[in-house]
DNA sequence: CAATCATATAAACATGTATTTATACAATTA
DNA sequence: TAATTGTATAAATACATGTTTATATGATTG
């Protein structure tokens, strides 16, 4: 049973985390959430620079949490797992629930 | 409904994954998670330096995700919300998945 | 093959943050 | 009140990472 606490691997939830905790990545992940895209629109829809969007592109492909896929000139993105969404928005959930018991009280 | 991905807070949702983005904090997140402990020893527990130990502390108390509380010289930390292990297990299985999934085929 | 479009990479810079060392504060006890 | 124990803070350092600017690569089209 991966139930117990001591059964996790620190090292990757740490990765992942890394991984989401920066609001230009989760953008984009948010962004190919529903439908492969190439670079340039992500560009287009999120309007932060191409290099930028590579750039965490890479870091994201380099967590697996986003698939690539090359038909011509252009290169597709999409996100690999829904989980991933999950998570997202459970953090949100929990994010927002901790501020709003701690400002009630 | 919170189901929809624009309504989610993006803000929030790096703010906590930041958070949850560094090994020693995870450590200590585990180590408070049933039941609260004293700084002290949490450091021993963790072998880690009681300056670190504060300092890290004092991050997961700005995003909420522990409780303290105060009994004479001591200062117990717990765990705020399980649903925090929960997201922690979560992301300890998609990334697991996510590097089988890559290095099986 | 030259030119163009899509994407990736490199270098430079700024900023953030984890860690250590040293010290301060707070509460208890002698 | 002095001394001790538990915890927090400050300063210094090292390292990581986000962003920009400039350039390279790769694929397509004329």
């Amino acid at each position: 049973m991966k139930q117990h606490d001591d059964d996790l691997n620190i090292q990757t939830i740490a990765f992942l985390a890394k991984c989401l905790a920066d609001e230009n990545r989760l953008r984009i992940l948010l962004c190919v959430s529903n439908e492969k895209k190439p670079v340039s629109k992500i560009v287009d829809e999120l309007k932060l620079s191409q290099p930028l969007i590579s750039h965490h592109l890479k870091e994201l492909r380099r967590s697996l949490l986003v698939n690539v896929e090359r038909k011509g000139p252009f290169v597709y993105y999409q996100l690999a797992d829904r989980r991933t969404l999950k998570i997202l928005v459970q953090l949100d959930k929990l994010g927002t629930d901790l501020l709003n018991k701690r400002t009630t009280f």
